[in-house]
DNA sequence: TTGCTCCTCACGTCACGTGAGGTGGC
DNA sequence: TTGCTCCTCACGTCACGTGAGGTGGC
């Protein structure tokens, strides 16, 4: 007959997990010897190493005493079960490993290929670090919020990069964030690109198209880029308010002046 | 600025992972809104984003925010640790799936592969199911008590079931292990033939070999088997003792009568 | 005698889950 | 007004780990 010990030992758990098995009413408590020691027959010995079969392929102790009871169809049907769980989790963690390796990489996971596509397009262009950065941020509050979207959003933005004009006011924004003390003179710059760039797309009526329409999103993307403080977005206001468009950020028309 | 809410589905957690993390200091605590509510900008998804993909592959969460805090070397370096566990995790889930699938094969996983060669080939000998169980449930106990002597033992106990005297009393004891008022002839050919082979056995001085001489292993056999309060073992060292053997479980010779 | 194994409480751990009871926005 | 999300405690869960304090066999 084997101690605890020699039982745990064997089957390559702890003295403890075995007890443990005790307490739940998984494995039967066996007789004691005189010294009051518990003492295991070889039946004990066929039930742990089942037991601990079943629970290294994840399954739960309290699944575990079902199943011990269970008939030979309802086992073997258990054990499919837990075949296919074993499978998910062998793919979930292989999964994992990709991209464990990709955080190595520096890659970040957190926005869908097409968008950092985008931002590294943007980079190519001679758009700053810091203006990407802006970017990004704004991607993956709108990546939160809509994660649907993107799909729909980011060939639009691409095809927009096609405007030569566009370009110019990203290099023009990517300069200003740069340079501490304002420079006016790229302000005005980046004000009178925006409006007539704001124009056309009023025409094309394309200033909100969609979904969108009702919600915040320019706001998230400045709330974003911690912009709604800066004295520079205050006086680029100011400029657009000049240009006719009452809130650069929703881009709507000023009211006409009655009369 | 993002809810909790849209922050954990954006990343696959739950909002009470989230304030978990905000708990253990992993993530750190936003600004509030005018509600109280939390809310979060592009840098916490990042971050979570971060944590998730660590988490997923196994690090605890006290590692993760050491690791948040390292500089590239030692990142990479925790990286090479993470994905070797996860290769271990995935060969350790593979040979659980393998011996899921014994189970369901109704194999079992207690006895080395020698050990259940030699019960098969009792089997094939015509030694009855219930001797044979018996002699697995004995070898259980000798595997967990002296696992890497198995190896040293079964070859023997394979040669000596060349000896058709020893097949034959396999045979006999099969017999009385499955007739209930014990059958007197069988059982004096029995200790006939024990008698015989534990003298060629003793002549050869294998009686009690090696190291398990001072071991109890054949009272474990029999303590296995249930069969120290079976009236057949009784009447069976009976038997024995007639024959010269003191006690046919460790098999001695009875002291010379004195004069 | 020393060291190792065994015994029984009983609290601790890890990463959240799960109500309980209440407030805020549409 | 109803339903959904948010808030803060605070206890529960799962499978043991880890002492605490004591006894038994070689």
């Amino acid at each position: 007959m084997l101690t605890i010990g020699q039982l745990a030992a064997y089957a390559g758990v702890t003295t403890r997990a075995v007890r443990h098995y005790h307490q739940v009413g998984l494995l039967p408590e066996p007789p004691r010897d005189e010294s009051g020691y518990r003492r295991y027959g070889a039946s004990t010995v066929v039930a742990l190493i089942k037991i601990r079969t079943l629970a290294n392929a994840g399954v739960p102790l309290s699944e575990i005493s079902r199943l011990l009871e269970a008939d030979t169809a309802e086992f073997a049907e258990a054990i499919q079960r837990i075949d296919n769980r074993l499978g998910q989790e062998i793919r979930r963690l292989e999964t994992s490993r990709q991209q464990i390796s990709q955080l190595a990489a520096g890659d970040n996971l957190v926005l869908p290929p097409e968008v950092t596509g985008y931002l590294d397009r943007l980079r190519r262009l001679g758009i700053s670090e810091r203006m990407v950065e802006g970017e990004r941020d704004g991607w993956i509050l709108i990546a939160a919020r809509w994660p649907d979207k993107i799909q729909d959003i980011v060939p639009d933005k691409i095809a927009q990069l096609e405007n030569p004009q566009l370009v110019r006011l990203y290099r023009l924004l990517s300069e200003l964030l740069d340079c501490d003390p304002v420079d006016e003179a790229l302000l005005v710059e980046a004000a009178d690109l925006t409006s007539e760039l704001a124009e056309q797309a009023y025409v094309a009526d394309r200033v909100i198209s969609g979904d969108m329409a009702d919600d915040d999103v320019p706001f998230e993307l400045l709330d974003a880029l911690g912009l709604e403080t800066d004295p520079r977005a205050q006086r680029f206001t100011d400029l657009m308010r000049e240009r006719g468009w009452a809130d650069w950020r929703r881009m709507r028309r000023m009211p006409e002046p009655p009369g």
